[in-house]
DNA sequence: CTGGATCCCCGCGGATACTG
DNA sequence: CAGTATCCGCGGGGATCCAG
C-alpha cells in the first residue's frame, strides 16, 4: 500500500509475465503438455530462438516443466506446473480485461 | 481459448499495463488525485521525462484524466478514470502473486 | 511547476545459418 | 527435432538541458 520504490510486488509479476509471447505460450499449456515444435507450428510469428529463450525464461520461474526424453529424434515436452497453474486467475482476468478493452476501442474504429 | 495469433487478447492487457512504472502511478493514484509533482516525490527514481511519458500513454488509454488549471505556477492534477478503477481487481491480483513470489523464493536466499 | 527537446545506452526480439 | 550462434534494428528508459 506504500510503494515508495520500483519494487512494487505487482511489479514483480509483471517482470515474470512480460515477454512478447509467455502469456500466449502459458495459454496453449493449459489445454496441455506441448512439444517444442507444436508450439512452433501453434505460433507462426515466433522464430525458434526466441520460442527457446521465452520458454527458459519461464522454466527459470518454475512456471513451467521441461522434459527432455533421451531419443533419436530428440523430444521435449514442456507442460505448465502447479505453481504455473497459480497464474491462471490472473491470465483469465488479463484475457477478460483485453476483450473488453478491445470492445470499447472498436467504436472507434467505425468511422460512419 | 484458441489464440493461434500474437493479439491474444491478454497480451492487449499487457500492452496497456507494461512499462516500468505504470502499475505504481496507478497505485498511487487509488489513494488519490495526484500533482505532477507528488509524483516525483514519491518516486525519486524516476526522471521527469519518463514521468510525462508514462502518465501520457495512461492517460492515451483512458485509463487516468489529466486535468489542467491554467494558473501560475501551473497545476496539473492526475486522477484515475472510472475505466481505470476497472484494473483495480488486476492490480491486486497481481500484487498478490507477487508478494507471494518474493516469499516463495526467500528461502532460497538464506544458504544456511 | 510542469513539462519539452536531445542524446545515449542497453536489451528484447527478429533473421539467418548451423548442429547433434 | 530441438535447439545454438551470430548479427542487427528498434524502442524503452535514463541523463541532461531548456522553456513557458
Amino acid at each position: 500500500m506504500r510503494p515508495t520504490e520500483c519494487d512494487y510486488a505487482a511489479n514483480v509479476t509483471l517482470g515474470i509475465i512480460e515477454g512478447k509471447w509467455k502469456l500466449l505460450l502459458l495459454c496453449h499449456l493449459r489445454n496441455g503438455t506441448k512439444r517444442f515444435s507444436e508450439f512452433a507450428h501453434l505460433i507462426p510469428g515466433i522464430t525458434q530462438k526466441v520460442l527457446t529463450y521465452q520458454l527458459r525464461e519461464l522454466e527459470a520461474h518454475g512456471l513451467i516443466k521441461r522434459e527432455v526424453y533421451p531419443v533419436i529424434p530428440p523430444k521435449v515436452e514442456y507442460s505448465l506446473t502447479e505453481y504455473g497453474e497459480s497464474l491462471v486467475p490472473l491470465m483469465d482476468l488479463m484475457n477478460l480485461w483485453g476483450e473488453n478493452h478491445r470492445e470499447r476501442i472498436k467504436p472507434t474504429e467505425r468511422i460512419c
